[in-house]
RNA sequence: GGCUGAGUGGCAGAGUGGCUAUGCAGCGGAUUGCAAAUCCGUGUACCUCGGUUCGACUCCGGGCUCAGCCUCCA
């Protein structure tokens, strides 16, 4: 039984999909002003993690990510650039796809734009004015009516009184209030517009979600996500909107995964500490990537560090040593490992949890492959599969242990050549000269591997 | 100030009212020409103070510390 921790109810409970067999997911996407870090990585892997998990466990899931391609920050980085928002959207849109794909991530089903999606955007903002909730400004801007939403606040658990007394909201004399926010802002001269009843404008930020979500998957679905920032405002704010718009409930279950941090803080744009997905890549391998924003529950903070990575780089060199040389099999019929697996991603998604099933599968394999072989490859082949619900592991084990980031270092062919040399001088019993070898390969990198069947490597 | 979440062994990171998490690192052993990989064994822990309990790291309450949100942010 799947239990969700829901941030609406600050506590788990069990998923029940409003559609038996069927779940409707949406997940806040990227703003594409810039390339993707560290933080999005981990948006990106953990809900596609949950909908993996989703699907292995039966459900036909429709997964919707958003892509924010017309924002304040957006058009003034495009002036900076002298370049088009399209050009710079359509760059970054790609870089993010690239990205992704790198990580393992599969494609959402859909993946609506903001810019793309005017119509659904103005007929809501329509309707909350014609429901009372918005209101034109006198400066022609529209404004949410918070004041006449009595859920306001339930989301984040803050009270509207807390919420003004504490207001460092920009002082706006066309707001009513201070917590209202805009949802269609007249264009100034020379930024890019869109017509409307209220003039020639551009939405703002929360109602694009409004709109995109409700008209990809109906007025009531089950699960929203995004990260822990966007829970207040942009959330709180998609409530209000849905509901005061369609008078139904909007989302059942809320999701926010938590934040990546570097030295005990969030990495974030604005504090200028973050690493991009590319720089990441640079040294480590996407999968060591991916592996490392699993190897925390989604919820918990995510330590980035050089040693981390580097511990992720030697977990997966551990399971992927156990997956090697085994012939093809069937999935073992032992199910003890799906249970225990099954139980820790049923349990919020406990991926770390998880990871050590794995760990456990790759001992029992490492322990029989000498007696049972048949049964060693009939784990391995459960464990690979297992692991594809986390989007590990389904890469040929010799060629991830001989791979690695080799832009400096010596290549197969070297390698291959020095370890022939090594072989005929073990053959001679010329230990000095072997050892020689062995050094000099170790120095670039290279780990040598002596048994029965011949001398192997692999890249450290 | 208001609200949220968290404090576990050298590091990372789960979990549980009494019974080995797991990985990396350490130590001893097997194996090896030497190694590596692997296996066997092993050490180190639950912020603090009260309470509940036969028994709490695990439940409850106070405190301390940390992170985050309250402004754009994944």
């Amino acid at each position: 039984m799947l239990e969700i921790y829901n941030t609406l109810k600050r506590r788990k409970e069990v998923f029940e999909p409003i559609e038996p067999g069927k779940v409707r997911m949406y997940v806040c996407g990227m703003t594409v002003y810039d390339l993707c870090h560290l933080g999005h990585a981990r948006v990106l892997v953990v809900f596609d993690t949950v909908v993996r998990y989703l699907r292995y466990s039966g459900y036909d899931v429709t997964y919707v990510r958003n892509i924010t391609d017309i924002d304040d920050k957006i058009i003034q980085r495009a002036n900076e650039n002298g370049e088009s928002i399209d050009k710079l959207t359509g760059r970054f849109i790609q870089a993010m796809h690239e990205d992704s794909e790198a990580l393992n991530v599969q494609s959402p089903d859909l993946e609506p734009r903001a810019t793309h999606s005017m119509p659904a955007i103005i007929d809501m903002i329509q309707t909350l004015i014609d429901n009372k909730a918005a209101y034109v400004g006198p400066n022609g801007d529209v404004y949410y009516d918070v004041s006449g939403f009595a859920g306001y606040g339930s989301l984040s658990g803050k009270k509207i009184e807390d919420l003004r007394a504490g207001a460092r909201v920009d002082v706006d004399e066309s707001k009513q209030d201070a917590l209202d926010f805009v949802l269609w802002k007249r264009a100034k001269p020379d930024e890019p517009n869109w017509d409307s009843p209220w003039g020639a404008g551009r939405p703002g930020w929360h109602i694009e979600c409004s709109a995109m979500s409700t008209q990809c998957l109906g007025n009531h679905f089950d699960i929203h996500g995004g990260g822990m920032d966007l829970a207040f405002p942009h959330h709180e704010n998609e409530i209000a909107q849905s509901e005061a718009c369609t008078g139904e409930h909007f989302v059942n279950v809320w999701m926010h995964n938590g934040f990546v941090q570097i030295n005990e803080e969030k990495m974030s744009k604005s504090l200028g500490n973050f690493f991009t997905i590319r720089e990441i890549l640079k040294i480590y391998r996407p999968e060591e990537v991916r592996y490392f924003i699993l190897s925390s529950q989604y919820r918990s903070p995510l330590h980035y560090s050089d040693d981390n990575l580097d511990k992720a780089r030697g977990a997966l060199a551990r399971l992927y040593t156990a997956l090697r040389d085994l012939p093809e099999a069937a999935p073992a019929e032992d199910t003890d490992y799906r249970e225990h697996f099954n139980k820790a991603m049923d349990d919020d998604f406990n991926s770390p949890e998880a990871l050590a099933v794995l760990f456990d599968m790759a001992h029992d394999i490492n322990r029989c492959r000498e007696k049972d072989v048949k049964r060693a490859a009939a784990l391995a082949a459960s464990m690979r599969k297992l692991a594809e619900v986390l989007g590990l592991l389904q890469q040929d084990p010799e060629s991830w242990l001989q791979g690695g980031i080799t832009s400096d270092g010596m290549s197969d062919e070297q390698i291959n050549d020095l370890v022939v040399q090594r072989d005929q001088a073990r053959d001679n019993k010329d230990w000095a000269e072997s050892d020689r070898l062995r050094d000099l390969l170790q120095d670039a990198g290279i780990l040598l591997e002596d048994s029965a069947g011949g001398t192997r490597w692999r890249r450290k």
